[in-house]
DNA sequence: ATCGAGACTGTTCAAAAATACAGTCTAACG
DNA sequence: CGTTAGACTGTATTTTTGAACAGTCTCGAT
């Protein structure tokens, strides 16, 4: 799921796609003919406009005057998410560190975003502190995945357990105590569920 | 450092890395011309001969008539080697399940190849079967790193250890006994130190 | 009713890029 | 010692592209 910017309109959405699109299969940006080429328009004006448009409402960045000169601002590849802040949407612009080009096929379901891992609490299932889990979205959970979750306004990662209305969240560590959750009174959100795992620095 | 092709020339090399350094700073192939200013060609015709040459051989695709009309075959990306056979390198091309493209920042030394992980002898380092283990070509080592290593023609991934002449390389489980070398007899091949860790396949 | 934003068509022109042709220089090789 | 591959310079020429200018049409807000 690629970020979305409010301002744009569909049709811009749809440009703003198919250059990412292009991005990813041809590994350069389109020229304006090929955008026309790709919508059906007939003339290379109606490609200029919307990408003055949408370089005005920087979704995209012109270099003047070079062949294929369209930059994604942020780049392709998944959001880096670090510390959540209490209250905000994990995937607020505040908590993007930087992006990571990670090949989609690696994980599945897709994977969203990458979220740094804090905490021991999961040291058994193999998920070390500093490590960088890939998240898929997701609100519903089944009993045995490993999910993103939110309770008390933290964000935590646990394994999935549910016994009719009483959500048990589990740890893969003696040293940590299960979080039970009793949905008919308290709230639970599940922000996603945990495709896949990155670990780096392993050597300094 | 990318997989190398024995055919080429150095300065061909060169100009492939240029090529590949391009297309991940830009996000886009260079122009004849941007090849010349890297490498101060006064005439365009020196990159032009340079990329027939790397499309005879097969390093590169050349789309005619198109700006910037320079591909990749393999794509960017990392070969994932699974099973390696007795006797053979490990990157022989028979070994090379498929390639996947990962954002090179992340590791550090830049990974090599992506090997898969055999056995539960690095369990307690976080390291399990089926992981992907991004791997950067060395002969040397450090004591304290986990390394690729091949002993008796076998690929396994111990943490490296030394003591004069004496190597060590000692799995993170319990379960497991260390493996005692002496170089002065036998011959220890460090195929590589690993430097992260992706795991996939955590949901079916 | 008018106005402006958005989404286009159509045309033109200059800059950027690809590409062809004709050479020079050097080092390796039989 | 001639030959050849590789690595270049230099100069054109043609396409591709980017980019400007002048309009049309529709729809929603003033």
């Amino acid at each position: 799921m690629p970020p979305r910017n409010p301002d744009l309109t569909p049709r811009q959405h749809e440009i703003l796609d198919f250059i990412r699109h292009t991005l990813e299969a041809e590994g350069r940006p389109p020229t304006r003919a090929e955008v026309c080429t790709a919508f059906g328009f007939r003339s290379p004006n109606a490609a200029e406009s919307h990408l003055r448009a949408l370089a005005a409402k920087g979704a995209i960045l012109l270099e003047e005057g070079r062949a294929r000169g369209i930059r994604l601002p942020e780049g392709l590849g998944l959001p880096l998410v670090g510390r959540v802040a209490a209250g905000n949407p994990i995937l607020a612009v505040e908590h993007i560190e930087s992006r990571h080009q990670i090949d989609p096929a690696l994980f599945s379901p897709r994977a969203d975003y990458l979220l740094r891992v804090r905490g021991l609490s999961m040291r058994d299932a193999g998920i070390l502190e500093g490590d960088l889990l890939a998240v898929h979205r997701d609100s519903t959970a089944l009993p045995g995945q490993i999910v993103v979750a939110r309770v008390d306004d933290e964000v935590t990662v646990k394994t999935f357990a549910r016994k009719g209305p009483i959500v048990t969240l589990l740890p893969a560590n003696p040293e940590f105590a299960p979080i039970r959750i009793d949905t008919r009174r308290e709230p639970l959100a599940i922000e996603g569920v945990v495709v896949g795992l990155i670990r780096s620095g392993l050597v300094v």
